[in-house]
DNA sequence: AATATCACG
DNA sequence: ACGTACGTGATATTT
């Protein structure tokens, strides 16, 4: 028989270091008790014991602090996120009906090796698991320890047998407390023999086995006087060290093995807490399931759901017309649209559902046209990428009243993916067949796939929309988004739909071109740095430069990162003048940079149009922003005049131009205009340049005096000011003493006393609130606000410091492609927008509705909202991105 | 899959 | 005293 015990202090300890700091959406820290689950399931399916017990730290022992009265000092920092979670884990242990065992006085140690003791005494078998190598005294042949460590969310454990101890140590695990007692340890602040470390504690106990030993006969020991000479001084050291180190095995705790036979768990109990805790996937690993009798959100499936596929032309459109009259259905299709499922409900509990499908439907494709026509009102979930989708089969799809992925995004920006499944699970608990194993299989709809499953699973997916719609639109009334959700987001859909679909030209050969350039130049560089360095090495790869830059060639070492040199450009620019690869190496990484990512990374999207088509995420921010993906078309580059020469190769075809206009200041004037602070404002107002204004201001003199310098140093003080920035940051960004960066800042609030004011005030709101919001009342929520770690605090304070400005500044762009395509529309143009990057827009039309175009462009942005302050876009044509710029 | 770097607003 | 700016995505290397 075999009992396992877990030292639980250890364990959650590891779990809580090991696994990033995970909450729940109201803050409660989870991820030590998650980590502590999966670690506990983990060792008893690889153990299989037949008892099973936890044991816990209640604090240190009395003699033990007479006896060194700074024991275990060190323990006492134990963060508030892992405190917080100790009394969760006990509770799961009382769903789990796992024993516990903690005494006050007593260390989690002390009772494990007393149960070791009775367990042994019984006949049992002990398994010991923990983190600490303590322990590893109480290994004998009836009791084993698995050591537990956790890294990066992997657990990995190491098991010590007697036998195993003595190959990697060399002494009996009995003699580990004497190792200890000469070596000390710092984490348990044992403080050893003073002088002897860990090499000499490890060759003396293999020889001598004990500390008594040693001291029994120290004339007869064989070492070097110096370390006599300590072992000497150090005895009184020894002998406490001794004391501290050993575990007792006489605590009083009432036990037997037997009371510790496992139990099964309190499955509605259980299940109850991992829903609180959100640890969604153990209660699918684990097979929980909710109570029994108890009423359930999932009622709304509890209806009729009758479905028929649709194979005749006439059936269709007898659904068409049905569905015409409904106030909306649910729509979900594939990828591919080979296939549509589309329900409609009867009653508030009963719905029909049709499946369409293209290779069983006469006239499919015109029976798709009127489905997604504007007269059928749909839910969907991700609207934009089937819009997009549609757009590609030449299908212009409008009538989408509701998006499930879309609303979820607004509801909690910051959650990063929005699969129906997790949505279902979230809203309702309600557990369902994954799109990835049934319908998105690759294999689902041909004759090798379980189609029957797959069908099955795209109806249930289907319905959750249906059952998503209702609460997920209440939830955005009550959060007051209605109107940023139906008359923005909603919407924008289809403009960027539009945008993907018109894509961007691309002058192919002028781009290779470029890139046969770019290829030349960087053989050079890689000749030279190989000749600089005297060998070949991979220069991409940073741990081989760092090893020629900071070990061969012996420059000074700026910064670390966690694997090594950092090699960075912020670095290499500080090692400039040390040494000539330095520079080689700077050239070389901007070369390989517009090379792979652009030259070559673009060139492998261009579609059989010549036009690249980007994929522009509406769910990803969490500020609002769009992002751009596969390829990015936000971030081709500018800043530099070689990388600027890309924008040459983004044109328009013969006969069109690119019209761009973008945003002047629009993140300050926001600040302006939120901080409601006169100055501000007015400074913008008179149209001036608020980094000239600010610059007077913080070096006091007059704006006509403000020389380059001083401008550029307020520029970066007002783009830190939106970011939350520190004087320490600041410093570093512009150069200058931390002192320095404190005044300009004092400076500038003392002149901005509104935006020092609304700094203040807005963090406060924030802490108070869980959340910050935008003009049009987008949110993000900010559980870091209650986090005790200041880090994690501080970086709480800079976003709902930035949020609401960086928001802002999308929802006004958002409004604006609205209304720019409404505009282009209502005046019969040709135009066509087709990019956006946060602050600029860019419109593909012929040349001569240039004009009209640049200017209503222009005009539709300035206007989308109104303000205590102008917003000022400026805009030009161009037949390329980088001519149209201006 | 994680890390380092670097491109953009 | 802490550790040091907001928001993204792509590439190459390393594990």
């Amino acid at each position: 028989m075999k009992l396992m015990v877990i030292d639980g202090n250890s364990i959650i300890n590891r779990a809580f270091y090991g696994i990033r700091l995970l909450t729940t959406k109201d803050g409660q820290p989870t991820n030590a008790v998650y980590g502590f689950v999966n670690i506990l399931n983990k060792l008893v399916e690889e153990e299989q014991p037949e008892a099973l017990c936890v044991t816990f730290d209640r604090k240190a022992p009395t003699f033990r602090h007479l006896a060194y009265e700074g024991y275990k000092a060190q323990r006492k920092g134990m963060p508030e996120e892992l405190a917080a979670q100790l009394p969760v884990l006990k509770d799961v242990l009382e769903a789990m009906n796992i024993p516990r065992y903690e005494l006050d006085g007593w260390e989690a140690d002390d009772l494990i090796g007393t149960i070791s003791v009775k367990d042994a005494a019984a006949g049992w078998d002990t398994v010991i698991v923990t983190g600490d190598k303590d322990s590893l005294q109480l290994v004998t042949d009836t009791t084993r320890v698995k050591l537990v460590s956790t890294r990066m969310g992997q657990t990995t454990t190491k098991e010590m047998t007697p036998e195993t101890f003595r190959e990697a140590y060399g002494f009996d695990p009995i003699h580990m407390v004497d190792l200890k007692a000469l070596m000390g340890d710092t984490s348990d602040n044992i403080p050893g023999v003073k002088g002897i470390g860990e090499k000499t504690a490890m060759d003396l106990i293999q020889r001598y086995h004990s500390v008594k030993a040693i001291y029994e006969n120290l004339d007869g020991v064989e070492a070097k006087p110096a370390v006599l000479k300590k072992l000497a001084e150090g005895a009184d050291q020894a002998k406490m060290s001794y004391d501290l180190a050993l575990i007792h095995t006489n605590a009083p705790i009432d036990f037997t093995p037997e009371a510790n036979l496992r139990r099964e768990p309190n499955q509605a109990a259980l299940y109850e807490l991992f829903l609180k805790l959100e640890f969604n996937k153990l209660i699918d690993k684990m097979g929980l399931s909710a109570p029994q009798g108890e009423v359930q959100r999932e009622e709304q499936f509890t209806g009729t759901c009758t479905s028929e596929e649709v194979t005749d032309r006439a059936r269709a459109e007898e659904l068409l017309a049905l569905w015409r009259t409904c106030d909306s259905v649910d729509v979900l299709a594939l990828p591919s649209l080979d296939v549509v499922a589309v329900e409609h409900w009867e009653s508030e509990t009963d719905s029909h559902a049709a499946i369409l499908r293209a290779d069983r439907l006469e006239g499919y494709n015109d029976v798709l046209k009127a489905l997604f026509a504007p007269d059928v009102k749909k839910n969907a979930h991700d609207v934009k990428t089937l819009l997009s989708r549609l757009l590609a089969e030449g299908i212009q799809g409008g009538g989408f009243v509701f998006d499930t992925a879309l609303a979820a995004y607004l509801l909690s920006p910051t959650d990063g993916s929005y699969e129906l499944e997790t949505l279902g699970m979230r809203w309702f608990n309600h557990e369902i067949l994954k799109a990835k194993d049934t319908y998105l299989a690759k294999d689902a709809f041909t004759p090798l796939g379980n189609q029957g499953k797959a069908l099955g699973a795209l109806l249930a997916h289907c319905a959750l929309i249906g059952a998503l719609r209702d609460p997920m639109a209440a939830r955005l009334t009550e959060l007051g988004m209605d109107k940023l959700y139906y008359e923005v987001e909603l919407p924008l859909c289809a403009v960027l739909a539009e945008m993907e679909q018109a894509g961007v030209l691309v002058d192919r050969s002028a781009l290779t071109a470029f890139g046969q350039m770019l290829e030349e130049r960087i053989h050079a560089d890689e000749a030279l740095i190989y000749e600089l360095a005297g060998e070949k090495f991979n220069i991409n790869s940073t741990q081989q430069f760092g090893k020629i830059l900071f070990e061969k060639l012996g420059l000074p070492p700026v910064k670390k990162t966690k694997t090594g040199y950092s090699t960075n450009a912020e670095v290499l620019e500080k090692l400039r003048d040390k040494h000539p690869i330095v520079e080689a190496v700077l050239d070389y990484r901007q070369l390989a940079k517009l090379n792979s990512t652009y030259v070559e990374g673009l060139t492998k999207v261009i579609a059989p149009d010549g036009r690249i088509h980007t994929s522009f995420q509406n769910t990803v921010t969490a500020t609002g922003r769009l992002s751009s993906t596969e390829p990015n078309l936000q971030n081709i580059p500018v800043r530099t005049e070689l990388g600027a020469e890309l924008r040459k190769m983004f044109v328009a075809p013969a006969g069109r131009v690119l019209v761009d206009a973008d945003y002047s200041q629009i993140e300050l004037r926001l600040l302006a205009h939120i901080a409601g602070d006169g100055h501000m404002i007015d400074a913008f107002r008179k149209g001036e340049d608020i980094h000239t204004v600010t610059a007077s201001q913080v070096f006091g003199v007059a704006p006509e005096d403000v020389t380059h310098e001083m401008r550029r140093r307020a520029k970066a003080v007002n783009f830190g000011i939106v970011y939350g920035i520190s004087d320490f940051s600041l410093a570093q960004d512009i150069g200058v003493a931390r002192w320095e960066a404190k005044e300009y800042m004092d400076k500038y609030f003392e002149k901005y006393a509104g935006v020092h004011a609304y700094m203040a005030k807005v963090v406060e709101q924030a802490k108070a609130d869980g959340y910050v919001s935008t003009l049009m009342g987008r949110r993000r929520w900010l559980p870091e606000l209650k986090s005790s770690n200041f880090n994690m605090r501080s970086f709480g304070e800079r976003v709902a410091l930035n949020m609401p400005i960086q928001g802002t500044a999308a929802d006004i762009i958002k409004v604006a492609m609205l209304r720019v395509r409404d505009r282009l529309a209502a005046e019969g143009l040709e135009a066509r927008l087709i990019l956006q990057v946060h602050d600029e827009l860019i419109v593909e039309c012929p040349e001569g509705e240039a004009e009209q175009v640049r200017g209503l462009l222009a005009y539709e942005m300035e206007h989308a909202v109104e303000l205590s302050l102008p917003l000022t876009a400026d805009a030009h044509v161009g037949r390329s991105w980088a001519e149209a710029k201006g």
